[in-house]
RNA sequence: GGGGGUGUAGCUCAGUUGGUUAGAGCGAUCGCCUGUCACGCGAUAGGUCGCGGGUUCGAGUCCCGUCACUCCCGCCA
């Protein structure tokens, strides 16, 4: 027999009633009557009222024991009365009559509470995380991330996909974020890498013929950090395949989100078969490459309605005359929202740094007219040309952002959701997933005005090889998706160029000569001349799954032991300074010093 | 690197127009209480109001600087 339990803290029952017992656990609550004390016992697996009373000779110690002290208590099971029975926990039907007891582990005065559901402050939470572990709700999330990890590893191995550890020490990419530079001892001087991704490994990996590969990966970038993006490391369910098209990984994919999400969540699928949108329609009807499907707000653009003679709203006509664009948002029926509705909105576009969003509502009869403040300036020949554009029927209200096409589209993607809140649009009940297609390979660099890859350089061009027409490469489009899920961008993925020739062609329209693309890809081009499969992948966030299944907005809280957004463990104290010692093994020497 | 928010007891927070000795709940300590499950009741201890400077007869409160945490922008092929 076990000398620390006969049971866990959430199994007893009465089926259980009158049987002696060993439980042990964490003091969860006391509740002291004086001559008869309450002592909740609590372990991963559930909570059991335990009892004592003043005649057993132990009743003064358990009085006086700190809350989280570690105990074990020997007792029996006692079936409890019908008023006494508490139906919040699953073993309330019973309770533990304590015989005597002994101190495990014990507590300190506690420097935060931990049965409660207050917030604490970040800084108090990750310097006593494993006190911060022990509370319900983020206990249960770590729990369903590790469930999540198990199921994918089960379904991916059952989809004949094998898994590959990939080297964490490797080396610097050129392209991309920030590495993490490890320095090497046996070679003064130089550097490893952490991988911001595996993914040329993942590719070297297809060429060595396994065919399909996953990996629960750990990838390392060191950039800032956001609510949804841990300073330094996370997680992605790294995939590859070999002999596929774009086709071939999405149903892969989808079937497994939509497994998995249909297990881990109660919440409704909004589209069993995910929509394939383009990335230029995306960015026209939303806004961005990454929109909420929940959302039924459209993006029209009417930037043609202010080159016309019978519009007179002349800050927007000046505008579009030196280059700036214009796209609206149409709200159905909204004539009667008050006018501090449609005002918070053009506030709020305001503190956006926006010159604010105009507006007005179409009504009338016989005769169409705009109400609203800017809605005199529009003819009723105009105004059905809008309705024409935009879909609008009498009653709709309609709003109007004005100015550079990336200025335009950074609000008016916000304000689509900003409007869809206020209208409650949004059914927070539900997935909304969909598939972002056809981006384009290269894009100018707003700084330099240069051609530059936009996304993964290694994507393999749309269309025929020998009909792509190269002069006209903003045109070009890859086999490069992404899957979004309620606004979240999930991951991105490629069908992979293997073919070296083509890559030295991509990499020249970039600006990069062949001896460029040899230096910093060599292992990469040199793998590819050696007879490669068509291949294609793709690398869902875990975080973000997690976050959406547990419905939070921070990736704190679906992490074991995270980082402040300094990029700081407080709890194990790191980074930390090295001694002399380390460093001088290193061949290295500090610049600064505190 | 830039912008916003927060910082008062171990924890969560209140603190009026600048005005006497800075408060509450939880927690801690002590006492009372045999059916609670956020048990109840009474008492006690606990404060460099993030830190530094300034204005003022007087600063938790106003001003300047600074630090920490957090959210956002930049960044994240």
């Amino acid at each position: 027999m076990n000398k620390y339990r006969t049971h866990n803290c959430g199994e007893l029952t009465k089926k259980n009633n009158k049987l002696n017992v060993v439980l042990s656990g964490w003091i969860n609550k006391k509740r002291d009557h004086g001559n008869l004390l309450f002592l909740d016992l609590r372990d991963n697996y559930g909570i059991t009222q335990c009892l004592i009373d003043k005649d057993n000779k132990f009743f003064k110690e358990l009085e006086k024991i700190q809350l989280e002290s570690v105990i074990k208590v020997n007792g029996v099971v006692s079936e409890r009365t019908i008023e006494t029975i508490n139906k919040e926990l699953k073993t309330g039907e019973i309770e533990v009559k304590i015989n005597s007891y002994e101190i495990l582990g014990k507590c300190k005065e506690l420097p935060m509470p931990v049965f409660s559901d207050q917030e604490y402050a970040e800084e108090i939470r990750l310097k006593y995380r494993f006190l911060d572990l022990r509370r319900k709700k983020v206990h249960e999330n770590i729990l369903l991330r590790s469930k999540v990890i198990s199921y994918i590893r089960k379904e991916m191995t059952n989809l004949g996909f094998s898994e590959f550890q990939t080297p964490i020490l490797t080396s610097s990419s050129p392209e991309g974020a920030r590495d993490f530079l490890v320095p090497s001892r046996l070679n003064p001087g130089k550097f490893y890498a952490l991988p911001q991704a595996p993914q040329q490994f993942k590719q070297l990996i297809m060429v060595s013929g396994f065919d399909k590969y996953f990996q629960i990966a750990p990838c390392f970038r060191d950039e800032d950090a956001r609510a949804d993006r841990s300073p330094g490391e996370f997680y992605q369910l790294d995939i590859e395949m070999s002999f596929v098209e774009q086709e071939d990984v999405f149903e892969v994919v989808e079937k497994l989100m939509l497994n998995l999400f249909k297990k881990f969540s109660n919440k409704k699928m909004l589209f069993e078969k995910f929509p394939k949108i383009s990335f230029n329609d995306s960015m026209l009807k939303y806004g961005t490459d990454k929109p909420d499907l929940r959302n039924p707000l459209v993006i029209s653009d009417l930037t043609s309605i202010f080159t016309r003679e019978d519009v007179k709203f002349d800050i927007f006509k000046k505008l579009v005359k030196s280059g700036s664009i214009v796209r609206a948002i149409l709200t159905k029926n909204t004539k009667d929202k008050s006018r501090s509705f449609f005002d918070g909105i053009d506030k709020w576009a305001k503190e956006q740094g926006a010159s604010g969003l105009a507006y007005f509502t179409f009504e009338g009869n016989k005769n169409i007219s705009a109400k609203g403040p800017v809605g005199k300036f529009f003819s009723e020949e105009s105004l059905k040309e809008i309705m024409k554009i935009t879909g609008a029927k009498l009653g709709d209200s309609i709003f109007f952002a004005c100015n550079k096409e990336n200025e335009v589209l950074k609000l008016i993607s916000l304000a689509r959701d900003k409007i869809a809140n206020d209208l409650n649009l949004i059914d927070q009940n539900t997935f909304a997933f969909c598939w972002i297609v056809d981006y384009p390979i290269f894009e100018i660099d707003e700084k330099t005005k240069k051609i530059k890859f936009s996304h993964n350089p290694f994507s393999m061009p749309q269309g025929d090889e020998k009909k792509i027409d190269f002069s006209k490469p903003l045109e070009m489009k890859a086999y490069q998706y992404d899957i979004v899920c309620n606004g979240v961008e999930l991951s991105s993925g490629a069908i992979r160029n293997h073919k070296p020739d083509l890559m030295y062609k991509l990499f020249s329209i970039a600006g990069y000569s062949k001896k460029n693309v040899d230096d910093k890809f060599r292992g990469m081009i040199n793998a590819l001349s050696y007879g490669a499969p068509p291949h294609g992948g793709i690398a869902p966030g875990i975080d973000r799954i997690v976050m959406l299944l547990s419905n939070e907005k921070n990736i704190r809280e679906v992490t074991l032991f995270p980082m402040n957004q300094n990029a700081q463990d407080l709890m194990m104290n790191s980074p930390s300074e090295v001694s002399e010692e380390q460093l001088k093994e290193l061949n290295l020497s500090l610049k600064t010093k505190k």
